[in-house]
DNA sequence: CGACTAGGTGGACGCTGTCCACATTGATAC
DNA sequence: GTATCAATGTGGACAGCGTCCACCTAGTCG
C-alpha cells in the first residue's frame, strides 16, 4: 500500500513558494525532500511506477479510479510526464488491466501448485480443477475491484497483451485448459467431451463471480452467496464428470 | 479524445413539443429562442426525459457515457435542473440502469411469448428455455452497451428497483425461474435437481455474454463466437436435461 | 564540443459533477 | 384577491479531470 518512492507528499501548494524559481546550477540549497529535477530516474522507472500506482488505485476503487493525474501524483511527477510513456489514459489503464490479470493468473497458479499429488493422480487432478475455480472466485471476492479491473480493458486495446513479463502461459484460460487436460489424462473426463469444454466452465465461473461481485447478487447475505456458489460449482463438477465410471468412492 | 464528443447536438427534446415559449415574454433584452422558461413542463416530464436521454446515451456509449450534463442538454434544461430530480449523477445512472434492465426483461418476455405451444407441452417448454437464453444473449450482442449498462448499477444503489412502470415483475431471473418450473412440469427436468438450479444456468449464460461482449472473447471472429456459444448452450441443456444418476453425492 | 533526443516542467483549455444564491411558478391559506 | 410556500428552473462558480502546447534539461553520440 505504501509506495517506496512517494517522496512527493507535499500538500498541494496551490500558491506555492515554489523553489524552482532560480535557475539551476549554483549548487543552490535544493530542498532535499522535493527533488523536482528532471530526467533523473532510472530508465522505465516512471512507467513502472505509473502502472504500480494505477494498480494500487484500481485495487482500491476499480477501473474508474485509475486516474492519470492521481497516478502521477503518487509517482511524484507532473501529470504530463505520463504522456511520455502512455499515449493517453486508456493506454495506462490497459497496462494496469494487464497487470491485474497477471495477478489473477499468478494467484491461480499458486493455488494449483499448492495442491499435492503428481500429475496422473486422479485425486490430485480433481483437486487442481477445484483449485482453479476456487482461486478464480477467491480473487474476485477478496479483490473485487482488482478483479473488475482485470476485465475492464478499454475497447481498442487487446486483452492478454503479449506479455513477455510474467509467464503469459499462465493466463487463467491456459491454466483452466491445462487442468482439464489433466482430468482427461486421469480418466475423469471423457476425451470426447474435452474439446471446447473450457468455455462452458469458464463462462459459469466467471458469470458467478460477476453476478456476485458486480451484479444483482452483490447485496445478498453471505450465507446465500455460499449456497449459490456451492450450487454452481457442484453443477459444473457434476456436469463435467457425468458418465464416468465411479472409481471407488 | 474529447474533441469527438460529437452528436447529440440536436435540440430534439424527447419531452413533448410543448411550446412554453410565447406566453409571457418579458419583452426585452432576451434572445428570442432562449428557452428561459421555468417550471412549466408537466410533472415528471424532466425526470422521465433525463432517464430517456440517459438511456439513449447508454445505448450508444455504455454506462460511462451517461453524462449528467449531456442528458440535461438533450432534455433542454440547464445542468442544475437534474438535481431537482436526482440526488447526484449516480442516482440518475441507477435509474437508467433499471430502465436498461427493464428493456432486457421486456425483450426476453417477448421472445418467450413468441414460442408457440401451451404450457404443459414438452416441446414448447424446451423451446421457451432456449428462448430465454437466446434472448439474453441476443440482447447482449445487439445492444452491448445497453447490456453493460443494465449491470452497471452504482454501488449503494440496489438492483431491480421496484419499478411500477413497465411490467417489471418479469425480471430476467423471474422469467428463468418460470421456464425452469415449466421444464419440471413437463418432465424434462428432475424435480430434485430443480432447487437453485437457476443460478448455474444464469451464471453460465451471463458469463458467456460478458466474456464475449466485454471480456477477452470480444475480439474473436464471429465464427468462433458462434462455436463457443453453441458449445456453452449445448453444455447447459445437456447438463440440465441429463437424467440424473441416483447418486446423492 | 556541439547537436540531438528522451523525458521532465509549467500553463492552458474545455469538459465534468456539484454547490450556491436567485427567480419564477402553480397551488394553497387567509 | 392577495400573500405565502414548496417545487422547479436559472446563472455563476469551483475543483478535478484528460489532454495539448511550449519550453527546458540531462545524457548520449557523432
Amino acid at each position: 500500500m505504501d509506495t517506496e518512492r512517494s517522496a512527493a507528499e507535499n500538500p498541494s501548494s496551490t500558491a506555492g513558494s515554489r523553489s524552482d524559481n532560480g535557475s539551476r546550477s549554483t549548487g543552490g540549497p535544493r530542498p532535499a525532500a522535493g527533488p523536482r529535477s528532471t530526467a533523473r530516474r532510472p530508465r522505465g522507472a516512471v512507467r513502472e511506477g505509473l502502472i504500480a500506482a494505477g494498480l494500487q488505485l484500481a485495487r482500491a476503487g476499480g477501473p474508474d479510479a485509475v486516474v492519470l493525474r492521481e497516478a502521477t501524483r503518487i509517482v511524484g511527477v507532473v501529470p504530463n510526464a505520463a504522456y511520455r510513456h502512455f499515449a493517453d489514459r486508456d493506454e495506462l489503464l490497459a497496462a494496469v488491466c494487464a497487470a491485474a490479470m497477471d495477478e489473477l493468473g499468478t494467484r491461480m497458479a499458486a493455488a494449483v501448485a499448492a495442491v499435492p499429488g503428481e500429475r496422473g493422480d486422479a485425486d490430485a487432478a480433481f483437486g487442481r480443477m477445484a483449485a482453479v475455480g476456487t482461486a478464480y472466485l477467491d480473487f474476485a471476492r477478496t479483490e473485487p475491484k482488482l478483479f473488475a479491473t482485470a476485465f475492464a480493458v478499454p475497447e481498442q486495446h487487446p486483452y492478454f497483451i503479449p506479455a513477455n513479463a510474467t509467464g503469459s502461459d499462465r493466463t487463467p484460460l491456459a491454466q483452466l485448459r491445462d487442468v482439464l487436460d489433466e482430468l482427461v489424462e486421469v480418466g475423469l473426463l471423457d476425451p470426447r467431451r474435452r474439446e471446447g469444454v473450457e468455455f462452458p466452465v469458464w463462462s459459469t465461473v466467471h458469470g458467478l463471480a460477476v453476478l456476485i461481485e458486480q451484479g444483482p447478487l452483490r447485496a445478498a447475505p453471505e450465507e446465500d452467496i455460499r449456497l449459490v456458489t456451492d450450487k454452481v460449482l457442484g453443477f459444473i463438477a457434476e456436469s463435467l464428470l457425468a458418465g464416468v465410471p465411479e472409481s471407488g468412492a
